[in-house]
Order: structure tokens, then sequence, then C-alpha cells
DNA sequence: TTGAAAGCGCTAACAA
DNA sequence: TTGTTAGCGCTTTCAA
């Protein structure tokens, strides 16, 4: 009981295996009773042309690719829940699939990129998680590779992306906190090889320096909650301990307002606090943050990929979204 | 300047097609230096193999499937966020890719279904979110295709699978409730078609009989936040309201604590919330709830069906894991 | 140790 | 309207 193929009908019929791959193609320059005979038995036995033929044939693959970052566990990250989730929804009416790749345990990053693009798995790729020079996108550059990116990178190349005004909006929250009346803010940046982690690292230090302030301390963080609870440690530590600190993410400022709890300081009013992203968690911990809306953006983004794959001219090859500044509880003025 | 094959080297060295496969593949009935020289130009002329055309050959495509129901947005249910992360971490290790298929707009689930299995496209499947005669598991029993299933159904098939005693859990939740003091205790189902729903309302339905009880009033909600909250209004405008109401997940329960906060209920004292599922916000809302550990159940999923795919005998075919009681603020004694 | 030939299942150019 | 031939890129007998 072997896999029903072209050939399987056309001995069935005793037609050619070409007459029957155009029968079941709809092309006209078939007999009626011919196309009818041949659909019918392709119905009787079940066929189901194979894919993989069909790609190896025809070099499309109608796939989108998605790596992960080799972050740990990166898959759990609500980051990249919401970006794909994103991805795939915007995809589904185009009739793409996601094929997703999570690296390997001592894999290299790379090696998952020329598995997909020269492997030819997949017709196009989404970027996430941009790096300042980011290696990913000059060798898809090099390759001539249909890919869209979440991010901006220092590259000086000629790509499209989607990205939020990390810089702007990190200056307007901390503007924000500098007129409530804070003078000792702190912040707990990112990984500093990533793109956004230098954006919003200006922003903090753009809104100090205009104001004329000196920093209230700045951590480096890991991203996860446990991360933003030891540079909290940290930073609560300091001889003259900072009246407000903002995260670089809103993971960590949750492990921030966790260690503040434990130290007895009142999130709000003892110690402002402040994220970015907006998770759903935020809202209910009242978490005070910079919202960008990933799930939208994965949606735009994959519009924008199936663009580039069919060779589409875009309007916008580079769009820069206003992040929204939700003020909640978590931030006010502090102590007198 | 087209793609790199097999040909090109071939042509590139003077050797035939066939001994560049054999050296590049390690065999080791090619003399030393053809293989060096080959294995040179490879790297010289950045050689890939084209993994399509390995596929066809060996029919073996080292990727595993999971198509998402067709809810709205399927993608966006922290739930398949969760398990999407566990499988994809969990088959990381083993080189295995997942192919994600979200279902276009009209188009019929078991289309999906068929593109993967009959099409080709993956060695092996994942089923989630189980129907009580799910058509899906039917199907693939009948095809003989690997497949592991993340709940349980009315089927009397022999397959492999993971499932959480929602019965037992649920029982043990309205038990204590009971135990709490609370005669009027409410319940918000999921769609009756899937299997979990069923055994969680027979959970709440076990621990009333036994304790002499009428129910509170029994609704229908379609498992996001929003059908939670229109549930939670139906049951708060009875003539004698709950002073109890368990949801079957956790984002039903959020809805209805919101709806009830509304209402000038205090959520503990005043009206008592649970839910399932424990979802990351789930703890941060004080919500009392029944976690199962939905990521490391993926995570086993992915590891059960790689076996599966081998042909390896399991240990254990069918995995029932107890969901844990987690205690928190939104429930308590009834008011006296 | 190497190469020719066949085949995985499909599509497409070209003849008949 | 149908069939023959070739080819996508690879692996695998089988001969040389």
């Amino acid at each position: 009981m072997s896999r029903i193929t072209l050939k399987t009908i056309a001995r069935e019929t005793g037609l050619s295996i070409t007459t029957v791959s155009r029968a079941l193609a709809g092309y006209n320059d078939v007999s009626p009773g011919t196309k009818q005979l041949i659909q019918e038995t392709a119905d009787r036995l079940g066929y189901y042309p194979n894919l993989t033929a069909r790609q190896l044939q025809s070099s499309s693959t109608r796939t989108v690719g998605l790596i992960l970052p080799p972050a740990d566990p990166s898959f759990a990250d609500p980051y990249f829940n919401l970006i794909l989730s994103g991805i795939g929804d915007g995809l589904a009416p185009f009739g793409y699939d996601l094929l997703v790749s999570a690296p390997g345990p001592m894999e290299q990053e790379i090696e998952n990129y020329r598995r997909m693009v020269e492997g030819g798995r997949v017709d196009g790729l989404v970027i996430v998680r941009t790096q300042q020079q980011d290696p990913r996108i000059a060798y898809l550059i090099n390759t001539h590779f249909p890919f869209v990116v979440f991010g901006r990178t220092n590259l000086e190349c000629d790509y499209v992306f989607i990205d939020e005004n990390g810089e702007e909006g990190t200056y307007q929250l901390v503007k924000h906190l500098i007129d409530l009346g804070h003078r000792r803010i702190a912040y707990i940046a990112a990984p500093l090889e990533f793109m956004f982690a230098e954006l919003r690292l200006t922003g903090y230090r753009r809104a100090l320096e205009e104001a004329g302030l000196q920093t209230g301390g700045v951590e480096q963080g890991d991203l996860t909650q446990e991360g933003g609870a030891e540079a909290a440690r940290h930073l609560l530590g300091r001889q003259e301990p900072p009246t407000a600190i903002v995260a670089a993410n809103d993971l960590m400022a949750i492990g921030l307002m966790e260690v503040a709890q434990q130290a007895g300081l009142e999130i709000g009013s003892g110690l402002s606090v402040a994220g970015f992203d907006d998770i759903p968690s935020s809202k209910f911990l009242r978490l005070t943050t910079l919202r960008q809306p990933i799930y939208e953006i994965g949606q735009q983004l994959s519009t924008m990929l199936v663009a580039v794959m069919q060779g589409d001219d875009l309007a916008e090859r580079k769009v820069i979204l206003e992040p929204e500044l939700m003020l909640r509880d978590s931030t006010g003025s502090p102590r007198a």
C-alpha cells in the first residue's frame, strides 16, 4: 500500500503522467472526457500532490522562516510569542506556512540561516531582535534573499524593516519622571549588542542631559525577570538609591518590582518603576510602560514580506512606530 | 550567478556528480586526494545541499507540524504560545524544525492536515486541543501517520498522548470551595465539543453531587476574556447569584473578575473566583487556579514524537498529569 | 576508486 | 488533444 502519485493514476487510466498532471492542474488542453476520468480516478484513490516534488520543480516553498535567537528559554519569552503570533496570523491569508527554528544547544546561529536560505527551505525570512552590526542582515543582503526585519541596525544597507522609536519613547518616559520631581533616576539596560538597547539607553541619557541631571545609576540586565531583580538589588543597595528606576523591558521591570516590594518599598510612591513593551501581565501589575504593538507589527511584517517575495514595490520600506506611554500606578511623585 | 549544486562542483573538479556526492557524504570509498579536492572546491564555492531535493529522495523532512485550531485569534492565546514554546524548544536538540500552520480565513481544517501529511511536508504531527470525537485523530490513525496528542478523546483508539486530569483537578477545586462554606457555586464551561471542557465540567458536577448541592448556574463561554465577562454578567444577574464562580480557563476567569469588580464585588470575600491553566498573568492577579505545566508538556510531547517517528517503543504511551491547585487571594470563605 | 544510469514526484517545452 | 523527453538536485544501485 504505497503512496498515490501521478504515476499511479496514469497507470490506472492508461494515460500518460503529463496528461494526468495537466488535467489535475485544470489546463484546458485536455478533453473533457479525459479530464473527468482523471479527476474521478484521483478522487477515488485519494490523490494528493507531493509538495516536496513541487517545491523542487518550482523552487518555491510557500513557506516563511523565523529563527529564534539563542536566548534561554528564548521561545518562552512573551516578546517572541507575540511576534510569532502576529506573523503566523498575518501569513495565513496568503497561504504561507511558517517554519520556526529554535537553535539547538551548541549550534551556531548562522547554520540555521544557511539551512533555511541556502538549503532552500523557505522563500523568505523574518529577522527579529537586531544587533548593532547584524551579521544576519549583511548575510541576507549579500545572498539577495527576501527578508524583512523587526528592528534597525547600524548597517548602511537598504532593507525593509519596522521598528519602534525606542529612543523617543524612553526619552518621553524619563522626561515624565523628571517632571514628577525625580532627580535620581536609574536605568536597567538591555545587553548593548542589541540595537534597541542602545536606542533606549540614548533616550534615557538625552532626557537626563536636557534636564542637567546626573545618572542615578545604570545597570545591565539580561532581559529576564531574574536579571531585573539582580540589577535592582545593585541599584537599591547604593548609598543614595534612586527614586525611580526604568527598565529596558517589562520582564526586568517586574523582577525589579518584586525586589523593591521585598525591600519594603511602596511601588509608585516609595519607588517609581517603569518598563517597556506592555506585555499582558503589565496591565494587571499596574506597571507604567511603553506599549509597542508587537502582535500588529508581526502582522504588518508578514504582509511586507509577501510583497518583497513577489518583487512588488513597497510604499514604505522603513516604518518607525511611536510607542505609546502607558501611565499606570507604578510611577508617581517621589516622596517629599 | 546561479546556485551551487553538486553539478557545479562536478564540473569544476572534472569528477562525476556521484563521486562528489559520496565525498561530501563522508563515504570512505573515495580516494583521499579526490576527497580533499572536492571538499576544498565545495568550501570555496560555498556549497550547501538543497534540502528539498534530499527530502524528495529520502522522503524524510526532519520537520514536525503543528496546526493551530481555527479559533480567533488562535495564535495569540497564551495557551498556544506555551505549548508552541515547549514543542519548539523540545525539538531543537533533535534537529527538527517546526512547521506551524494557522488556518486561513475560510479554510477547512482538514485541508491543513492533508497538506502536511499527504503533501509530505512533515514527518510527524502534534495535535492540540482535542475534541470528543476528534476527526483528526481518526484520520491520522487511518493513514498510519506518526503523531502525538495533547489531550484525550472519546475515541477507542490506541495513540500516544499527554493530558492533565482536568476532572480530578476541578473536583478538588470545587470541593475546596465547598469546604470553605460556599453553597451556590457557578461554572463557566468551555465549548463542549472540546474534550477538556467535558472533563472539567464533570469534575465540577461530581463535587457538587457528592456534597448534595444544586448547581449555582452553568454558562458556556468561548474561552476568551470577553466570553468570560459575558457569562459572568448572566450569572451575577441571577435572582440568587452565586458566591463562587469557577471558570474553565484563566482567561475567562479574568474577564469574570473584571465584571465582578465593576459590579462592586470584592474578589475573594464578596465573590470567589477560580480558573484553570495558571497563565503568567494569573499570578499577578492573585487568581486561584489549577496549574498545568503546558510548556513542559510541550517539551515532553516532542520527545515522545521523536520516539514515535523513529518507531521506538515508548515506556509510557498515555500520560495523565495531575494539575496543581494554586490557592490565591481570589477565593475565600463566603460572606457570613 | 570512479562513473553511468535510474529514480524520488512533479512540471514544462516540444512533438506528434 | 496527448505523449515523449528533459530536468529540478540529490542518493543509490550496479558496472567498469
